[in-house]
DNA sequence: GCCAAAACGGAACATTCGTTCCGATGCGGT
DNA sequence: ACCGCATCGGAACGAATGTTCCGTTTTGGC
């Protein structure tokens, strides 16, 4: 046990950090960040922590310094790719079919080449939290859609902005079953679905 | 360590079993495949094995001894329940679309009642056997709508047997995301999938 | 009732994976 | 160059879960 002299000694040490995080720190999170990314987007949500850690160059007591859960890494990895979602709604000045054409491309195409994304979509539990709020954020476009439909006619009459937000998904699982699906595969399934909701006069 | 004697006198009652399982064997497998059914139809796939010997009132070995795997009591449970997919196709004597709509309610009405099955397709991996077994016969039924179709044309022009199947396993996922689907939710979703499906004239 | 084989129960083992802990390392201010 | 502290690496922990093993119990033919 050290005696109050001592004490008294070692506080004069004691030095403000002056600015910024230690530069190793920033160096081991974007290289964290990088390899979580890589591994995430090529091998889906059921990564070994150790497997990223150890693709990092990093420990993983490192790697928790950084991101405590698993949760919290997917996310700040997720949460690029699925910006497309989070961020947009239907652009204005267009039907609503030609609306969801261009939200469900836009939102579907960088998220086919994540398997992480996918998963997170396709083969979430349907009580999972992240999916409840993707759900939300998919019917309120839907009630965009279906609303727009009240003036323009192009979406059928029995559609509602459930049902829009569960062809969303229907679609990404329809994705996620395709081998290696290219632009042209996600073009033909989104028209499809857009068939389920499209008026037919 | 027994003596020569003692051994040559102790097989003097090995006896042939005369005829089937001892009665105890029977009725532990019964239970267990009845305790699983429950567990797995109300759990979905990932239930625990102790929870299932617990709840049929034995240990995990007998569990073990009548299915060595989880993989083979999934099977003979989600058997019963995936029946109606592996065994039917389309009835004759119908339109393409007819015949489609009957069999999409047909397989989906009891799955949806069965989270094992549900789990099963709408959540298992691309590449599972599972999946690629049921993919097989869903495209084979695909394939026989689309030829159908060549006569009485009321499927789509660009509508493959692969389409069919993909949108089967899509309606699958649809339908695990709805809570406590009923009969009108099931036809509602089967209604909008063949939309995708059927020719617009 | 006796006994050996069959079946049983469930503790123990093995593996996987998220997370925590702590002694070693090295950065940065003096 | 020194030294305290932030940071590091990875062993260790703990929980969940599939599977095996073995001492004990039950069954059924005699």
């Amino acid at each position: 046990m050290r005696s109050g002299a001592a004490w008294r000694a070692a506080r004069l040490v004691v030095v403000e950090r002056t600015q910024g995080p230690r530069r190793d720190v920033a160096a081991n999170r974007a290289r964290i960040v990088a390899a979580a990314t890589t591994m995430l987007r090529e091998c889906g949500l059921n990564v070994d922590m150790r497997a990223i850690a150890k693709e990092a160059g990093v420990g993983v007591g490192t790697l928790y310094r950084h991101f405590p859960t698993r949760q919290d890494l997917v996310h700040e990895v997720t949460g690029t790719d699925l910006a497309g979602l989070a961020t947009s709604g239907l652009s204005p000045d267009q039907p609503a079919i030609e609306a969801l054409r261009a939200f469900f491309t836009t939102a579907l195409t960088p998220l086919v080449r994540n398997r992480a994304a996918v998963d997170l979509l396709a083969n979430a539990e349907p009580a999972g939290a992240d999916l409840q709020r993707c759900l939300t954020h998919l019917t309120g476009v839907g009630h965009d859609a279906v609303e727009r439909s009240r003036t323009d006619h192009t979406l059928a009459d029995d559609i509602t902005a459930t049902d829009i937000a569960y062809q969303f998904l229907g679609t990404v699982r329809i994705l996620q079953l395709v081998p290696q699906p290219d632009i042209a595969d996600i073009g033909h399934h989104v028209e499809l679905t857009l068939r389920a909701l499209r008026r037919h006069s």
